[in-house]
DNA sequence: TGAGGCTGCTCG
DNA sequence: GAGCAGCCTCAA
């Protein structure tokens, strides 16, 4: 009889892509189980890499010389039978591999790192003064040391071993903590013995006698020393002990417990059709379409509150820059402790707490952004996915998921409810619901019954050129915001950044400063005085002189936040404004200060990019300005119109949430553009008829699935030959409905000088496909050593 | 003739 | 991803 495992390895190549089997060395067979990460040799030299072990089995006679696993880097599974089945659905539907979906359910510090190693096997070599005392040398400090050429005759004469470790990087925090070891009676007399003056002593005593354990800290903080403590152990009064930590981001925040607010007629209908699905075990898809400021976080929270009563769990799934502290707050606020967070500004080590967290039950709601959607619960009652329309909910990278996807995979999986919320829903969802795949649910009114939708007026910038002084600020636009400041109500201001920046150009030559990496032109940066390129993140200098001309003419153009809050304080001295973009935001923490700030009417106007489009909900906010509507309409994406409308009914949606009605203004050189015109009346349902029309018309999603194919090679020719390569093959093997956009080189043709080139495959059954694409990623493997790459982006949201 | 590079193949 | 075999090229 022998005990094997299948694993899969963490080689992320076509050829590894599989179960490989390990024998389970006797020691191990007690603690193994499915799910769990091992430690395995792989491949000629037995060098030991991580995998996870996806199968056990026991077998009379293995027909193949099996190798051992060397050990269990888990004490229990980490990804459970649901996920490792949602594992393979991803890898059906993405084209990633197995192993890099399984690590992208994981927090990353469960990444294994390898480390190389050149271990002396014979002490008496001449070759040791090379080595430190251990007789272990790094590879690095081989490498940097010259003595590879060296080894490498060593190693085959067995003088030297080359090793590989794997690190298990993922370390429970610990604190010490202390534990009483007397008799809190035995105190007294204890302290009656004490010689004068042993006042700390007294004191740690003094402590005992009321606490039976405290952190370490508790004491230091007081000016005990541990060398006090030290002797208290030694007289056998206390024992320090290491208990494991969580580190928490929200721990020194306090949390005021919240009641649930009053729900109109149609938000009650909207939790009851939810709860009630989740009671019957149902796994239906709703569409909750509702206005801004409708209320949807409220039916969010109480369906949620409800399922927790039953002891279900519940995933809330948020856009990245949606996951704001006010969020947060009202979340924690009225479910308190049972609420789990996951984004990107923790720590990896406070996203591995979190997720142990919800790994043992002890958090049963997880609010998060898109990889939230792998949060480990069980008994899962609801799974919610707001603004659902975010483009943010995409993986860009291998695997390329959607999360909204996999939420309705882990609702069938748990026969559960997922409610997909927002004012602009996706056209996909928005026709799901249309032909009754989703059940569609609408909120039509403002939750606060005072509140208003706010008015919106689209300025015409064209006529507005005219008035050369200020070309950031329509005449309207002032006369609004001077208003707002004397009635000392607050303003949102939204500079479009899309497709958009500011770079530098010579007045004399026209010659804009380009990355050296990238065929894209620089970006100013002021507050760093330099010129970064937003791909490959290359810095420098701002010029002074035009490199091609050598003029000094040199100018900064573009409409970069900063020029405009220069502008701001031009035109209204006593403004006080916040600006908030990817500058002011990079350090921890300052998006929240900045809100806060506001929030607290420390000022006087919010100024910013896309990031505070959504969520942010101030009563005190009555004007909210688009100073550039249209920018992201003229790129060469079908979905420009969609996006273009969702973030003009998004923005307009923070004017006017409670007593006091709200204003928009909407700054375009497009006004009778339909996606404008329609974001004015606020008619979601509008946009969405003529855009089906449009896009029906042209042969676009939702009525054609599409598939994005990619190549990239360090030579244009290269790329441009595989890419056409490839477009013959497909034509021959798809079916003559199906429609090939391109070859063509990306919008960015080179990107961190590699070039890029495209193909987009459109169609509406085609199942012979997924097969097809696999049999390319096959063949396109023997390139990659060439460098040349291929990838899939199945569904790709941006064109571009 | 031997060193070095490139390609294809394999890994349990 | 890494080692290895088989093949080719190149220079002496």
């Amino acid at each position: 009889m022998a005990y094997i495992a299948e694993v899969i390895v963490d080689v992320p190549t076509m050829q590894t892509d599989q179960p490989f089997t390990y024998l389970i060395p006797s020691e191990l067979q007690a603690a193994i189980e499915t799910g769990m990460r091992v430690e395995v040799p792989f491949g000629k030299g037995d060098r030991h890499i991580q995998g996870f072990v996806v199968g056990l089995s026991e077998v009379a006679e293995p027909q193949q010389t099996l190798k051992p696993i060397v050990r269990l880097l888990d004490l229990s599974p980490v990804v459970n039978e649901e996920l490792l089945q949602l594992a393979d659905y991803m890898k059906e539907t993405t084209f990633a591999f197995k192993i890099t979906c399984l690590q992208t359910m994981l927090p990353s510090v469960m990444k294994a790192e390898y480390q190389k190693q050149i271990v002396l096997l014979e002490g008496n070599h001449p070759i040791k003064e090379y080595f430190p005392e251990d007789g272990i040398l790094s590879w690095q400090d081989a490498e940097s040391a010259g003595l590879l050429p060296q080894l490498k005759p060593l190693r085959e004469a067995a003088v030297v071993e080359l090793q590989y470790l794997v690190k298990n990087k993922n370390k429970a925090k610990m604190t010490r903590y202390i534990e009483r070891k007397i008799e809190p009676a035995e105190i007294p007399a204890v302290q009656q013995q004490l010689r004068k003056g042993a006042k700390r002593k007294l004191e740690i005593l003094q402590i005992l006698t009321e606490e039976a354990r405290l952190p370490v800290s508790f004491f230091t903080e007081q000016g005990i020393s541990t060398a006090a403590l030290n002797q208290a152990q030694e007289a056998g009064w206390l024992t320090f002990t290491e208990v494991e930590a969580y580190r928490d981001p929200y721990k020194d925040r306090q949390f005021q417990k919240t009641v649930p607010l009053e729900l109109n007629e149609e938000q009650a209908a909207a939790v009851a059709q939810i709860t009630a699905c989740a009671d019957n075990q149902e796994a239906q898809t709703f569409l909750l379409e509702g206005i801004t400021g409708s209320g949807k976080t409220e039916v969010y929270l109480q369906a949620i509150a409800q399922l927790l009563k039953q002891g279900k769990t519940a995933i809330m799934l948020v856009p990245e820059i949606a996951l704001t502290p006010q969020m947060v707050e009202r979340f924690k606020s009225r479910l308190g402790d049972a609420v789990a967070v996951l984004h990107s500004g923790l720590s990896q080590g406070e996203k591995y707490d979190e997720w142990r967290k919800i790994e043992r039950g002890e958090a049963q709601v997880v609010v998060g952004a898109r990889s939230a959607i792998f949060a480990p619960l069980k008994n899962i009652g609801v799974i919610i996915v707001d603004e659902e329309h975010e483009a943010s909910y995409k993986q860009d990278e291998a695997p390329r998921y959607h999360a909204r996807d996999l939420a309705i995979w882990r609702s069938q999986y748990h026969h559960c409810p997922v409610v997909l919320g927002s004012a602009t829903p996706s056209l996909e969802s928005r026709a799901r619901a249309q032909k009754e795949v989703y059940r569609l649910l609408k909120l039509n009114q403002r939750a606060k019954t005072s509140a208003q939708l706010p008015q919106i007026e689209v300025v015409d910038m064209r006529t507005e050129f005219a008035n050369k002084k200020y070309q950031t600020f329509s005449r309207p636009l002032q006369e609004k915001i001077t208003d707002r400041l004397a009635r000392k109500e607050q303003i949102v201001l939204l500079l479009n950044r899309r497709g958009y920046s500011s770079f530098v150009m010579c007045r004399d030559c026209g010659y804009v400063l380009p990355c050296p990496n990238c065929d894209i032109s620089l970006t100013l940066h002021m507050d760093t005085k330099t010129m970064r390129c937003h791909y490959c993140g290359h810095e420098e200098h701002i010029p002074h002189r035009c490199p091609n001309c050598n003029a000094d003419k040199i100018r900064y153009y573009g409409t970069g936040t900063q020029k405009v809050e220069e502008e701001l304080k031009e035109l209204f001295p006593e403004a006080r404004v916040l600006r908030m973009d990817v500058d002011t935001t990079r350090k921890k923490g300052a998006h929240e200060k900045i809100l806060t700030l506001f929030g607290e009417k420390k000022a006087d106007i919010l100024l910013g990019t896309q990031m505070i489009a959504k969520g942010l909900d101030f009563p005190d906010i009555t004007l909210v300005g688009v100073l550039n509507a249209d920018t992201a309409l003229n790129l060469p994406d079908f979905r420009s119109s969609e996006r273009t409308f969702q973030l003009l009914t998004q923005v307009s949606g923070r004017a006017g949430r409670a007593e006091k009605t709200g204003e928009v203004v909407i700054q375009t050189f497009n006004p009778e553009h339909y996606a404008i015109q329609l974001a004015q009346s606020q008619d979601y349902e509008d946009f969405y008829q003529k855009e089906m029309w449009m896009r029906h018309q042209s042969g676009y999603p939702p009525y054609y699935f599409t598939v994005k194919i990619t190549c990239s090679h360090p030579e244009e020719q290269v790329a441009a030959q595989k890419m056409f390569a490839i477009a013959r093959d497909l034509q021959q093997e798809l079916s003559p409905r199906s429609i090939l956009l391109g070859p063509a080189p990306s919008a960015i043709l080179r990107v961190k000088n590699r070039y890029y080139y495209q193909l987009i495959i459109k169609y509406k059954n085609e199942p012979q496909l997924p097969a097809l694409l696999t049999r390319l990623l096959d063949q396109s493997q023997i390139d990659q050593r060439k460098g040349l790459y291929v990838s899939i982006d199945q569904e790709p949201l941006n064109f571009i």
